[in-house]
DNA sequence: TGACGTCACTCGTGCTTACGAGTTGAGAGT
DNA sequence: ACTCTCAACTCGTAAGCACGAGTGACGTCA
């Protein structure tokens, strides 16, 4: 009894059946599952196959292992903080997702060169010479945290007064570019890829999860790239949200 | 030499060299590492320990191991597929993102109600019942494959003549509320996690890469739900789009 | 009663051995 | 010259053993 047929490695069957039980509700989210030797007992496998089994159901992202307690199923990713990357503004004061985050340590800034690799990324040519911010934030009331990263060209930071201290806040930011005049248009593009390890380190992001990646880029109506923002969170407890009037939208669009 | 000077578990500080070598150049994208029996033999550690380490790295997403060839160092997760979710309209056309895309396998359309978890998560109360239409998409260039369902309430289908077909495109289900006097407005969050076996199968995803999920709930301006897409794509090789134009959105919404 | 230490339980790490299975290229055979 | 076979390489899986280290409960001792 407790043998299994499942097609695939033992160790697969194993995390399958596991799996099973946790979809069918047999371990309710913050369940403990059965330790790795009642696993052993269970299934009649040896212990690196359990480890092995369990391995892949964190690397799923379906169990959290404690050190000296067990493994525990993890609740669904239910993002309890919501980045709403739209844009608002009150007369002069502009307002983005991240206005109410905390600085957990003072921006940094640094002035670089774009390279071959980053250049692109950000919608600029290779060598540009950049001011770049970055910023360590929490959110007050989950403490999620999240990296920010703001690249200000020379270029762009020659025009306007106020980015001669780049250490303003995104939405200062803003209010300045609107302030000289610029007609701002921004492009912006959310992708997901595993943190490395010094991410998940600054971000406390816990095994198994993706962070995500929201790249804005701002630019001017003739087309010249203003600044850049790259926004990095945990994707488990984060999301990004944007909000559209289609048909606001599509007034000022569409053709005709 | 050979020996390694870092700290943590042995298996860690080989997978911190190997990262080092990655992040270094000296072992460029593309390029195959060393074998099993080669790192055994430059750090003088075991095989399940050099296995751990290259098995860490690949659930970091920094190389791809093909059996009987070696490990690849990956590229870096560079998106090929851009999905631009801004909605445009031209005359009584809509165009979003996945307009484009080819449908793998004929659109499946099901009969269900919500429930507590789904509900809240689409933004529908608990038990309404629904259309569920789901398709699997292709990208014709890449390949590049998504999943979309699209959750109609009854009480929508009800009422706009065209959703007594559920199964016509997105765009189309679009156009026929915008005709059927609704003003559109639509909120949408991206948020990521890691694909379950079956999620990995049907969007060809490989290991340790997440998955990206765009939530587009379409109101009317009084606040009703109208439909509910979904949108899973593989996090790799997709993001996910939006343009603004910060000051026509703003004459829109601002107060005064 | 309270503090402390011990012990049993958990997972974490590391080595060894063995064999299966995919991939490739060299060499023998045609 | 071509084809086929096989050997040698790669990673994949599975087992057993040993010990370290975190956690929590229980029992002893002050």
């Amino acid at each position: 009894m407790g043998e299994i047929q499942r097609p695939g490695a033992l160790y697969q069957q194993v995390a399958a059946e596991i799996r099973s039980g946790i979809a069918a509700g047999e371990y309710p989210p913050g369940a403990l599952l059965p330790s790795e030797a009642q696993l052993m007992e269970r299934y009649q496998v040896s212990r690196p196959t359990v480890r092995k089994a369990v391995d892949r159901l964190r690397s799923e992202g379906l169990i959290d292992v404690v050190h000296g307690k067990g493994s525990f199923v993890r609740s669904l990713p239910t993002p309890s903080v919501t980045i709403d990357r739209t844009i608002t503004r009150e007369g002069d004061t502009f307002r983005t997702g991240l206005s109410d985050w905390e600085e957990v340590e003072p921006p940094t800034v640094t002035r670089g060169h774009t390279t071959a690799t980053t250049g692109p990324l950000l919608g600029l040519d290779e060598g540009e010479a950049v001011f770049i911010v970055d910023r360590l934030l929490a959110e007050p009331s989950t403490g999620t945290r999240a990296m920010h990263r703001m690249v200000i060209p020379l270029a762009t930071a020659a025009e306007v007064e106020e980015l001669e201290h780049p250490d303003i806040s995104p939405d200062q930011v803003y209010a300045a570019l609107a302030k000289a005049g610029y007609h701002l248009t921004w492009r912006e593009t959310v992708s997901a890829r595993m943190p490395l390890p010094d991410e998940r380190v600054a971000l406390a992001i816990p095994d198994a999860v993706p962070m995500l990646q929201a790249v804005r880029v701002t630019r001017s109506t003739d087309g010249a790239h203003l600044i850049q923002e790259v926004c990095s969170v945990d994707g488990d407890r984060a999301r990004v949200a944007f909000f559209i009037d289609v048909e606001a939208f599509e007034k000022e669009h569409s053709p005709g």
